[in-house]
DNA sequence: CTGTTAGCGCCTTCAG
DNA sequence: CTGAAGGCGCTAACAG
């Protein structure tokens, strides 16, 4: 109860507490430290007083800077506003708690130029390893870090040309859940919406799994769709597209395979569509634009399925597959932990399986 | 020039470059820091040349530790899962990009002792400045912080106690602007569903606000719901409640005001419900619990209006109260960086309007 | 214009 | 068990 604080007073350093407590820093550094079996039961309760008196706190940069490790790891982020990034976060946030990290937060807000400058800082700030899902980065955009001795794990993304640890959602199985569930459901006329490719290996690998899928199940309409969310006029093309083949009934284009072996099939009935969006935000825009067009109940009238489960499916009614994204979150930390702790095998990748939750859009 | 650098080059120090340039460190440190009129411009192309060929990059921690300043502030969020927060964050990140400002972003997720955590390991670090957005942050949590000499900024909620900047949402103006719409609409019992209030100065503004407005409309039927989003059984309970007053069509609790004046009002005859959300949270259960309840076009059997304009609301069609969030954001870290170069006066606040967007929900 | 000399706050030998 | 001395990478006076 004796603390006036009363001028900016500049915070307590070792050689204060040293002071306070009547002995030496290195003494008060062994006790920071946790060394406390070399260090005399009394002398303990000096500095640990003195300490308190002071309200003293270690300083981490010069920490760091003394010992070359300052628990700081870089997390770069392509697009917080995608709620799976958030939920991958939180589990981010466990694994450092729980390792002593402390996550450096970026967000590059989707534009590549930005997750360049930010690799930069964080190499900068010295950070021990980087956890990296960002949109455009190239093995050149990531050398500085991946190469330059700094460890990197990467989210839900490959980097072409970089070997590097990697944890994510398997794809593959994700969009064969995905594509199977649809035709169980007796839909046969399938859209498989994505945006851009660009650098992305996470869309490349659902589309390509899913074609393939289509393929085996000798589905006959599969189609692939690109909505560039970020160019408005393209986005209506692209729907107007979707439109038509909505209320054909089916359509006419024909893009997944060759040929229809002896199954039973629905050519010459009206086909059953459906829209397999490849990512949450995606859906979103598709759901936007199915409700303006069929009203409230859209649902009902056109089949949409997710990857990706955000908090507003249940509310829309779509069908989603969520991923496990607190525990590829907290995955990427301990893989780069045990990078940073020197581990030194080959590339690791850690491919978690999703979870179809059935809703009314695709259970007729 | 002895042995070709293979494992883990240590990465390049000023004393490096000045060696690799020929020179002492001083310059370097000048060229750094771009005093470029005290520099030969053939020193000054050697030190180009040095640093290119090492890839050097200055240690901020050092600079940090030798200065005083590491240009790190610390952002303390209640909770990224709103998309309020990120939004927020948005304008955070442009401010501080701006102004040579790094952001160490810290996620409490709702949970106090986190929140306490954090603030901790932020001065720990030596942050010039910390933008706050928490849940249960009281005056002495900040003590450290705010008392401590280091600069803090409020957002979107005020600290008891605690004199310091703030800036969000004119909450007074925002709850007025709802209730009168509602009722402009035509209804006349009007729910206002609110988070419990703990610490949360907004919250306890939001509704003192409604309760005002209705009582100065002489507008009879005011009710406040709490709804703890953590506790399923009480919502649960809370939102039984709201069924009953929605399908009674009014409801017999009248808590707002004591005396019907003289206008014109629903008494006898059927009330028109409508509910009024606090915030997007909020909002979403109600919205998921009146879809469950009332079906897929339960929009026009309810009307709900909610503060926050989450992406979801469009799809959702029901209207909203949008925050100027990016800005909400840009003006919090603009104020902390005056404080942080020294400004002395006195607490400010800055409180921006918020813009009512109406959607199905409300117009009949 | 340029280099030398001290530290910033802390940790780490290395002698007591 | 304890303390003194040196240095991490960088900047900030002072000399030249």
């Amino acid at each position: 109860m004796t603390t006036p604080p009363q001028t900016a007073p500049r915070r307590a350093t070792i050689t204060d507490v040293a002071r306070e407590a009547g002995t030496g820093k290195t003494s008060i550094s062994r006790y920071l430290n946790g060394e406390m079996n070399v260090l005399s039961p009394e002398l303990r309760a000096r500095i640990e007083a003195a300490i308190a008196r002071l309200d003293y706190q270690p300083n981490q940069m010069a920490r760091g800077l003394k010992r070359g490790r300052n628990r700081l790891i870089g997390m770069l982020l392509a697009d917080l506003t995608n709620p799976y990034t958030v939920e991958v976060l939180q589990g981010v946030e466990a694994a450092c708690h729980a390792l002593g990290l402390m996550p450096l937060i970026c967000h590059a807000a989707n534009e590549v130029e930005m997750e360049r400058r930010y690799l930069q800082l964080l190499t900068t700030y010295r950070v021990e390893g980087v956890i990296v899902n960002a949109l455009g980065v190239r093995e050149e955009t990531l050398r500085p870090v991946g190469g330059g001795g700094i460890p990197a794990v990467l989210v839900d993304r490959l980097v072409d040309g970089l070997s590097a640890d990697m944890v994510g959602l398997d794809n593959r199985a994700a969009a064969e859940l995905g594509t199977r569930h649809l035709l169980d459901q007796g839909f046969d006329d399938i859209w498989f919406v994505v945006q851009p490719f660009e650098q992305v290996s996470s869309r490349q690998l659902r589309e390509l799994a899913f074609r393939d899928a289509m393929q085996a199940q000798n589905a006959a309409r599969a189609h692939t769709l690109v909505l560039d969310l970020a160019d408005t006029a393209a986005v209506e093309r692209s729907l107007a597209e979707l439109d038509r083949a909505i209320e054909a009934g089916g359509g006419d284009r024909v893009m997944g395979k060759a040929g229809n072996q002896g199954n039973a099939d629905t050519s010459g009935t009206t086909a059953r569509v459906a829209l397999f969006a490849a990512n949450a935000p995606v859906a979103l825009r598709l759901a936007l634009h199915l409700k303006g067009r069929y009203g409230a109940g859209w649902q009902t009238r056109v089949a949409l399925l997710s990857i990706d489960d955000p908090d507003w499916a249940e509310l829309a009614g779509i069908t989603t597959i969520r991923q496990p994204t607190y525990e590829i979150g907290y995955r990427a930390v301990e893989f780069l932990h045990e990078r940073i702790e020197g581990v030194q095998s080959t590339a690791r990748d850690c491919l978690l399986p999703g979870e179809l939750i059935v809703r009314a859009s695709t259970s007729r």
